[in-house]
RNA sequence: GGCUAAGUGGCAGAGUGGUCAUGCAGCGGCCUGCAAAGCCGUGUACGCCGGUUCGAUUCCGACCUUAGCCUCCA
């Protein structure tokens, strides 16, 4: 039984889906004006895990990401370039989509696009005028009114009136109320713009999540996310539209991410303290790195980004593969270790724990390797392997993974081997100072060692 | 100020009313020509103070500390 933590309810609660087997998703994406970075990367990442997960349980579902491609920053940064903001857009969409496959997320089944979605969401604008939850303010800007919708702040736990003590925001001469926020901007002069019954402008951000959403999975879906800085205003904002557009209850539950903290501070743009998934890659072994450090604490908590951090992730990452390397192929997968794994995965996904199953496997793995029990470590591996196709990891050959190096090469494959036959020379002459000689030069050259029976050795990068 | 999370052994990180997380690092051992890897063993861990309880790291209350949101933000 798949558990849920509803930020809703900020309860576990048990997972059932709206429709029967049918699961429909959507996660609030980027907004694509920069590369992204180790925080979208853990949203990415955790989404991706999530509907994976419930594909694994079978359900049939259908995961839509959206992309926001018209936006004030996107505006503001083609402007500093004197870029054209769609080719703007468009290019960070394209790099972002790349990280996405590095990382090995797979590919939403909808993506869809704000400016492809303006006809929906001038309808729900529309819709939210007529039934008087909006209005059409003096400076052109379509604005929703708050104190109108009854349950707001409900996703969040505020109060309207203690939001608006405590409110910074500067007060917009067009409001009715400060709280009130734009769905649909006008356009000043040169800014891009589509036609609308109020006038040339641009969507808002909220509404056009609340437009894309419920124009790809109705009225009333089972799941969505994003990151924790998104609950409020945004996801807020989305609730007030959409349930009041479409007397609906328009999700069922709500799932947030914790941050990716650089020593203790929030990692964003505006801090100025991101790492972009593009730079982190440059310094590690592989991606499954991240993927795996991502992985290794609870999607809802917060994570402390650093180097050292990924280089533990790195290492037992390592010991992973080591234990599936030389296993035989076709194995059988061991049904209790799935069990246990998925007793993990069903409470909230609990990654680390899920994580914790997989050592074992793995130890019991290692076990068998020392016994020589073949038939033993090759259930192993075939069963490592099915619970890492879970969360898309260890998919990959493990001597060729081991191989790999995270800096640059110093010695190239044939290199190395050719010292290894001179060293093997040595010890079989039990010539061992020449044979440590040459495992100095190798371990210098960031080449370890291991020595099999038989006088075989396999080697490996640092 | 309001609201929300969180404080676990050297580090990272789960979890639980009374036996074990797990990984990395350390220490001892087996194995090895020596290593490495692997295996076995090994740590008076649960912010502080009260309360409930036969028993609390786990439940309740206060307090302290940190982070986040209240403005764009994954």
């Amino acid at each position: 039984m798949l558990k849920i933590h509803n930020s809703l309810s900020g309860k576990k609660e048990e997972f059932k889906p709206l429709r029967l087997n049918e699961v429909r998703m959507y996660v609030c994406g980027m907004t694509n004006y920069d590369y992204i970075h180790v925080g979208h990367a853990r949203m990415l990442v955790a989404f991706d895990l999530v509907q994976r997960y419930l594909r694994c349980l079978g359900y049939q579902v259908t995961y839509v990401r959206n992309v926001t491609d018209i936006d004030d920053k996107i505006i503001d940064r083609a402007a500093a370039n004197g870029e054209n903001w769609a080719d703007l857009a468009r290019r960070f969409t394209v790099a972002m989509h790349e990280d996405c496959a590095t990382l090995g997320l797979q590919t939403p089944d909808l993506e869809p696009r704000a400016t492809e979605f303006i006809a929906p969401i001038i309808a729900m604008i529309k819709t939210l005028i007529d039934k008087g939850f909006a209005y059409a303010a003096d400076n052109g800007d379509v604005m929703y009114s708050v104190r109108k919708f009854p349950n707001y702040g409900r996703l969040s736990r505020k109060k309207i009136d203690d939001l608006r003590a405590g409110s910074r925001v500067q007060v917009d001469e067009a409001k009715h109320d400060p709280l009130d926020f734009v769905m649909w901007k006008h356009a000043k002069p040169g800014e891009p713009s589509w036609p609308s019954p109020w006038g040339a402008g641009r969507p808002g951000w909220h509404i056009e999540c609340s437009a894309m959403s419920t124009s790809l999975l109705g009225d009333y879906f089972d799941l969505h996310g994003g990151g924790e800085d998104l609950k409020f205003p945004h996801h807020e904002n989305e609730i007030a539209q959409s349930c009041a557009a479409c007397d609906a209850p328009f999700v069922h539950m709500w799932m947030h991410n914790g941050f990716v903290r650089v020593n203790d501070e929030k990692m964003s743009k505006s801090l100025g303290n991101f790492f972009t998934v593009r730079e982190v890659l440059k310094t590690l072994r592989d991606p499954e790195v991240l993927r795996f450090f991502l992985l290794s604490s609870h999607y809802r908590g917060p994570i402390n980004y650093s180097a050292a951090q990924l280089a533990q992730a790195d290492e037992t990452l390592l010991g992973l593969y080591r234990s599936l390397k030389d296993a035989p192929p076709q194995g059988v997968v061991d049904s209790a270790e799935v069990a246990r794994f998925r007793a993990a995965m069903d409470d909230d996904f609990n990654t680390p724990e899920a994580l914790a199953v997989m050592q074992s496997v793995a130890r019991t793995l290692n076990l068998a390797k020392a016994a020589g029990n073949g038939c033993a470590v090759s259930n192993g591996a075939a069963t490592l392997r099915a619970l890492g196709a879970i969360l898309g990891v260890l998919q990959q050959d493990a001597d060729s993974y081991l191989k790999r190096s995270a800096g640059v090469k110093s010695l190239s494959d044939a290199e190395v081997e050719a010292l290894l036959a001179s060293r093997r020379d040595a010890r079989g002459a039990k010539d061992f100072a020449e044979s440590d000689r040459i495992r100095e030069i190798l371990s210098a050259a960031g080449i370890l060692l291991e020595d099999k029976p038989g006088g075989r050795t396999e080697w490996r990068r640092a």
